[in-house]
DNA sequence: CCGGTTTACGTGAGCGCTCACGTTTTCGAG
DNA sequence: CTCGAAAACGTGAGCGCTCACGTAAACCGG
């Protein structure tokens, strides 16, 4: 900290080279004998050296930095958790370097932190379920490539997509509770800023017009994203719609909310009301019943578009390219056949 | 990406004045009229000028780029996702960026990917519940300052400390269980290399001894990180001790972990075996029973962590705290006194 | 052993800022 | 009206690298 910092000068002048010589030994460059090579790597290692990202990233303009944004709606949830462990495997391999971004679900934080970042010259961008408009999208696009976005779709020149099909899935959802003999059906829903949600929504629309089953625009819940959020705006809804005998939940939180909700209102999952719900974090398997849920492939998310952006990074001619994901029911505890007489709860 | 970009010459050029003077407006220093800082600020506006943060930190030789590091074991543990939602909060409000590094719990890597973030010079590093040696935690304080330590106890004039009662917390839970009425408590371990769970170890030996009870080296057991290990780990173990009626456990991943074993068991908790465990996560007031367990305050961790990284960036001359956050035993469904014969569980 | 090519190096300049000065202007006291 | 100090602004230099060159040495066939 104190005592002066080794540059490439120094190894340099310790080796007995010019700067450019050990600048080509450190970076693997042609043009120099395997011998001299070998010393100034010995001799960098015995100073101490260590390159400057910094200088490095300013002197070639900014074309690499070797470093990256992930920008994230929120960490706290555990679906984003598993994507950026999808993202940092390969990252950490590679030695680039994420700075993350939590917008805190929030449109304008997103927009604002981002542009902030882009005074660090990053190399590229991942955003996960981005909640700004296309227009800001485009404009982002506009000052980089490539930027990467996961659970979003935006076409661009310089931008990549990892979608999963939120509708379909939904409607796989819809179709197992129809099978087992459903037919008031309600959904809650996620933030009205979610693309996921919305894409969601028009699945179960979908399913429902499909099964030949009515919609009341009373079925249709929009909560936070916290399970306490979910759990509070649930509680009055459940009172207020007897009528239902299942439910198509945004996630896993906020079908863990409702869980809640339903254990103190005495009703019984799935007997009389059956829980269906996206995401398939942990806990879903954990909570009493276990829920069935759409199975979202998140590791494998990030892991793609963090593919996607280290070779568009290695080999800048390459374009960016559309991945579709498919989710998968997975059946548990919290779905099941409505009671015999098909008696509206309570 | 293609055009230009905006440098302090063009807003200079533009603006009529020295780059020097486009300097001081931007980062608001004396020796400046009102009327050119105005006109000053306009012009950048209109050109689109945002000043780079990479040719910053050369310019200033490191003193600062706005930026740190926070190193966490595993983004995947709500636990650590908890910690970084505390720091985050800050962080973005101060314009801050943070470099994210999960070093998958492995002190190699942790080691490794510190030293290639100082090559971007970052001004300061949290590392939460390091798993590194003392000795090169040394050597990475030598380089840099501030150094924050979450949940790890390290003394160095660079480094400030934000640690939890490890041992207490887990007296705290024996001392539940033996007023409950056990005699006879296992402990789960975490990862070897843990310092909590070591920390914890010893509060565990420590109330058994104060309690006047016996501890079998049997009875403790490490077991990996994840949900599944525990429960691979647990089955074999609770099947050759039968003899146990309660059980500490290192964290809430495994005592979900050996909640699924039990019940595949048929060992009925807190029936005929009382489980309390450690962290207060989400999923621990989910799970059925519901755990009772030690609250660690992650999310303040964090933020203190994350306080004390900023002010003493702000003024350098400030010096590092040891700050000590006590937890607090949840009691829920998973504790209980143990069956009325006292009979070993089988 | 000589001209031309390859290989091995060295030399400026410059990336976009900040820092430590230097220079000019303003302005009020004597 | 003069002088000196404060305010307002400008001028190198340099942070640690890379890039596009330039130059010297090694090589090689004729």
């Amino acid at each position: 900290m104190k005592d002066k910092r080794v540059t490439i000068d120094d190894v340099a002048a310790a080796a007995g080279v010019s700067r450019q010589t050990v600048s080509r030994a450190i970076n693997d460059l042609p043009g120099i004998s395997i011998a001299t090579r070998e010393r100034i790597l010995t001799t960098a290692q015995q100073l101490g050296y260590r390159p400057s990202g910094i200088a490095r990233g300013l002197a070639n303009a900014g074309q690499r930095t070797r470093t990256f944004g992930v920008v994230v709606p929120t960490i706290d949830n555990e679906f984003y958790a598993a994507v950026l462990h999808g993202i940092k495997d390969l990252t950490s391999a590679r030695d680039y370097h994420v700075f993350l971004v939590d917008t805190n679900e929030d449109p304008a934080t997103e927009y604002r932190r981002i542009q902030s970042l882009f005074s660090l010259w990053i190399d590229g961008l991942i955003i996960c379920s981005s909640r700004m408009e296309d227009q800001q999208l485009a404009e982002i696009c506009s000052q980089l490539r490539p930027v990467i976005l996961l659970n979003r779709e935006f076409i661009h020149p310089h931008a990549g997509n990892v979608l999963i099909d939120d509708a379909e899935g939904t409607e796989s959802a819809v179709r197992h509770l129809v099978e087992c003999g459903h037919k008031r059906i309600g959904m809650i829903l996620g933030m009205p800023v979610s693309r996921s949600s919305e894409n969601r929504r028009q699945g179960y629309l979908r399913a429902m017009h499909q099964a030949g089953l009515p919609v009341e625009p009373g079925w249709m819940l929009h909560t936070g994203a916290q399970l306490d959020a979910a759990y509070t705006a649930g509680k009055p809804y459940l009172q207020a719609h007897p009528e239902l005998t299942a439910l198509v939940v945004y996630n896993d939180v906020r079908a863990a909310g409702l869980l809640r909700a339903c254990a103190e209102l005495g009703i019984a999952v799935p007997g009389r009301l059956s829980l269906a719900s996206h995401d398939n974090i942990t806990l879903a398997s954990l909570v009493t019943p276990s829920l069935t849920t759409v199975d979202i492939p998140k590791y494998e998310m990030g892991r793609r578009g963090a593919v996607m952006m280290l070779d568009m990074l290695t080999d800048r001619r390459l374009q960016p390219e559309t991945i579709r994901l498919t989710p998968r029911l997975v059946e548990r505890e919290s779905t099941a056949t409505p009671n015999a007489k098909g008696a509206p709860i309570q």
